[in-house]
RNA sequence: UCCUCGAUAGCUCAGCGGUAGAGCAACCGGCUGUUAACCGGUGGGUCGCAGGUUCGAAUCCUGCUCGGGGAGCCA
């Protein structure tokens, strides 16, 4: 029964002038002769503890003098507020139980590099920042999740393994499958598709894995998803979803991990800001856009990361880019009516230039364009039977989106990168640890 | 795949033709209010790998390997 009878420092202030236990490890220590400062950690936060000689039992004060970072301990003392301590409260130790020595930790509290801390991923997580960006990271996920039960959605996963691409049929990780090819999934889209026929709005949430050689700060090989999809939902209700959506995730972060986002530096008057409606701006006026800023951009190409840098830059809430170039889309998009040469689709681009964050679309929803675009696409028609099945019985118009979850992590933590917004990433050629 | 930068002590780096350095970590000692504590001492390196130039290479040249940043790729 310890983990019911001790107390967390994550609630360290209710205690105040009580006697408690701490359970964890020695983040770092601070000595004086006769008097030691134990920081401690127990994965709720950290806590400094006071040893004094004459105050705990002499073999324990001894046993201080070679306490290692990172060894497990278990110090019971008195809490009281100290202006001194990191945290406004303090423990007075009466007694430190060592659970088990640690030996030359390898991440020490000076700087590391890159590679370094990523080949110590499994003990890199337990530092400050990081510790505070998953944290953020749970928070998102969480928000995302209560929003879509709140408003209606049903959780319907869609499998990891799958017979046939998504999109496109580059950048699959092929498996054998008894004896078949099999692929690791792109996207849950089609099989939500499927789902909000027979729930009305559905999403899932899983990894999805991209063989892309990218190497980029945005760039993950596997990376987390989620994904609603809604039944007798136009573009416009896709978007007035989607800004109520992210601005909800956005502002439960600000009120549920402050003090983490203070612990990242992020600025946090650029999060208050996030509530709809979002700008929007159509891919024609984006162009129009970029070219009044000198990029020589030209109508029909896709945009890089530094055209999308500009064009979110102009605001500070996440910007809507609409109407992409249907050659340039996935093959479901549906087309405008009016004008077939642009889908009914937009992008969500986080400000302060990180990019793209959602991806959605309404899908085409009459059986015979749906074949058309999948012949044009050479997409085999017997993988995805099952698909045109959904326009063959009861087909309606129907909308969705994506939200990528450690970009939105990284936005929202104000990151560099995107391989510290999740646990263990999967970079090029990285699958260790 | 392309451009670009890098690889020296456990870690972060300096040294850039004349036989290897610092800070931190480790270990020993000192200190009753530290905040990446501080002060003194000790140990620790085939200078990524393979060739070449040179009297002499960590240092210059070539190739390779690995890594960073960027591009491309990328709902």
């Amino acid at each position: 029964m310890w983990l019911l009878q001790s107390v967390r420092i994550a609630d360290i202030k209710a205690h105040d002038g009580e006697d408690v236990t701490i359970r964890g490890w020695l983040y770092n220590k601070r000595s004086s002769g006769s008097i030691h400062f134990l920081i401690v950690r127990d994965g709720t936060g950290f806590l400094q503890t006071v040893a004094v000689r004459g105050e705990v039992p002499d073999d324990q004060f001894e046993l201080c003098n070679n306490l290692a970072q990172e060894s497990s301990i278990v110090v019971t003392g008195r809490i009281r507020a100290d202006r001194r301590a990191v945290g406004g409260f303090e423990m007075s130790a009466s007694s430190i139980e060592l659970v088990q020595m640690s030996e030359d930790y390898p991440i020490t509290l000076k700087e590391h590099g890159v590679d370094f801390l990523l080949d110590h991923r499994h003990l890199w997580i337990r530092n400050p920042r990081q510790h505070a960006a998953l944290l953020v990271r749970h928070e998102i996920i969480a928000a995302a999740e209560d929003w879509l039960r709140n408003n209606g959605f049903i959780k319907v996963d869609a499998p990891i393994l799958t017979p046939a691409a998504c999109e496109g049929t580059t950048t699959l990780f092929e498996t054998d499958y008894f004896g078949e090819k099999a692929y690791l999934s792109q996207s849950g889209q089609l099989y939500n598709e499927a789902a909000c026929m027979a729930f009305g709005k559905v999403y899932c949430y899983g990894p999805t894995f991209r063989a892309e050689k990218s190497k980029t700060r945005r760039h993950l090989i596997e990376f987390w998803m989620i994904e609603p999809e809604m039944a007798y939902a136009t573009q416009e209700d896709n978007l007035v979803v989607q800004e109520e959506f992210v601005s909800y995730i956005v502002q439960r972060c600000l009120a549920n991990r402050r003090e983490e986002l203070i612990t990242l530096e992020r600025d946090l008057s650029k999060l208050e800001c996030i509530v709809p409606p979002f700008p929007r701006i159509s891919y024609d006026e984006a162009v129009e856009l970029l070219n009044a800023e000198g990029r020589e951009f030209e109508w029909g190409e896709d945009f890089g990361a530094p055209d999308e840098a500009v064009i979110s830059m102009r605001y500070d809430k996440p910007v809507f880019v609409t109407s992409y170039p249907t050659k340039i889309k996935a093959f479901y998009m549906q087309p405008d009516p009016d004008r077939p040469e642009v889908v009914k689709c937009a992008d969500m681009l986080a400000p302060e230039g990180y990019g793209e964050v959602i991806g959605g679309s309404e899908r085409i929803h009459d059986f015979d364009l749906l074949k058309a675009r999948m012949r044009e696409h050479d997409l085999p028609e017997e993988a995805y039977g099952w698909y045109l099945d959904l326009r063959r019985y009861g087909s309606v118009p129907h909308s969705g989106f994506g939200l990528g979850i450690e970009r939105t992590v990284a936005w929202i933590t104000g990151s560099e990168h995107v391989r510290e917004m999740i646990p263990f990433p999967r970079l090029l050629n990285r699958i260790y640890p």
